[in-house]
DNA sequence: ATTGTGGCCTGCCCGC
DNA sequence: TGCGGGCAGGCCACAA
């Protein structure tokens, strides 16, 4: 499902074929795809004749600028995928159909030139805002800093991989890179958020900015070495443990009782 | 304030 | 072979 390193590949996208190009339509079919009051006139409104400058990531929200100024947010749940001129952002998203289905496509941009920029999501579960507050979310995942995930985790008593995927502190983490992260630092998904010494918030750190480029680099957070072992019997692919099935933060956790402390 | 739970949405997989 | 109940999880509303 889309986490940080599908939405960044969403970004360059938009990046490479979305930009300078006048909008000359917008189609919003689907009013409950659209959030925080946003109605598609006021898109309208704020958008026809607009073009698109910057397209900027944070966690895993896409903004895209506009100019005259404008800003779009969009979110794409887990099974959302961002379409330009029929070229995908991703290949083959897990969860999700592989079917390319017009009548999933719930948000569009159409550009004067007739090319188009699409939110396809089969399960309706992302949404598009106009003007969002950015502020609602924690630092990004990608460039976290030891400061920022000592703040993101101090004081809490709940499960340290539900603080990991709390986008109002920490942006970009979902339950695979969750996973895939605390397998690496070997440490339990249980331990409380806020008890970590120094060093494992060191160990932690590399671990989540070294799993998210890794993934960025390798094409999807699916890609990790936990994915493999991810599901029933599975073991751990560093020492043989059968991994132990959990819920932790309301998600499937999949963890090594072994080595993760 | 923080933490936990349920519901939304829909395609697909597994077991009967 | 066909069918239907779970399952997947990002995010939000709500409760404690």
């Amino acid at each position: 499902m889309p986490e940080l390193p599908e939405i960044e590949a969403y970004r360059m996208l938009a990046e490479q074929l979305a930009l300078d190009r006048p909008i000359a339509e917008v189609q919003a079919p689907d009013a409950w795809y659209l959030k925080g009051g946003t109605d598609a006139a006021s898109l309208r409104s704020a958008l026809v004749g607009a073009s698109l400058r910057r397209a900027r990531r944070r966690g895993k929200v896409l903004y895209l600028d506009a100019d005259p100024a404008a800003v779009v947010s969009l979110r794409f749940g887990m099974t959302g995928r961002l379409v330009v001129d029929d070229v995908a952002g991703v290949g083959d998203l897990l969860y999700s159909t592989r079917r390319q289905d017009a009548v999933y496509d719930r948000f569009g941009l159409v550009f004067a030139d007739g090319g188009r920029l699409v939110v396809r999501d089969p399960r309706r579960l992302g949404g598009v805002e106009l003007d969002p507050a950015e502020d609602r979310l924690g630092p990004d995942a990608r460039t976290l800093t030891v400061a920022e995930l000592r703040h993101a985790l101090a004081g809490g008593s709940g499960p340290l991989k539900a603080r990991l995927m709390d986008q109002a502190r920490l942006a970009g983490i979902g339950n695979l890179l969750a996973d895939e992260i605390l397998w690496r630092a070997g440490l339990s998904p249980l331990r409380p958020a806020g008890e970590l010494t120094p060093a494992q918030l060191r160990r932690l750190r590399t671990h989540i900015v070294g799993t998210v480029e890794r993934a960025i680099d390798r094409g999807g957070s699916h890609t990790g070495d936990l994915m493999i072992a991810r599901r029933r019997g599975g073991c751990c692919p560093r020492d043989g443990t059968p991994l132990a099935r959990d819920q932790v933060g309301g998600r499937t956790t999949w963890w090594c009782p072994t080595h993760q402390r």
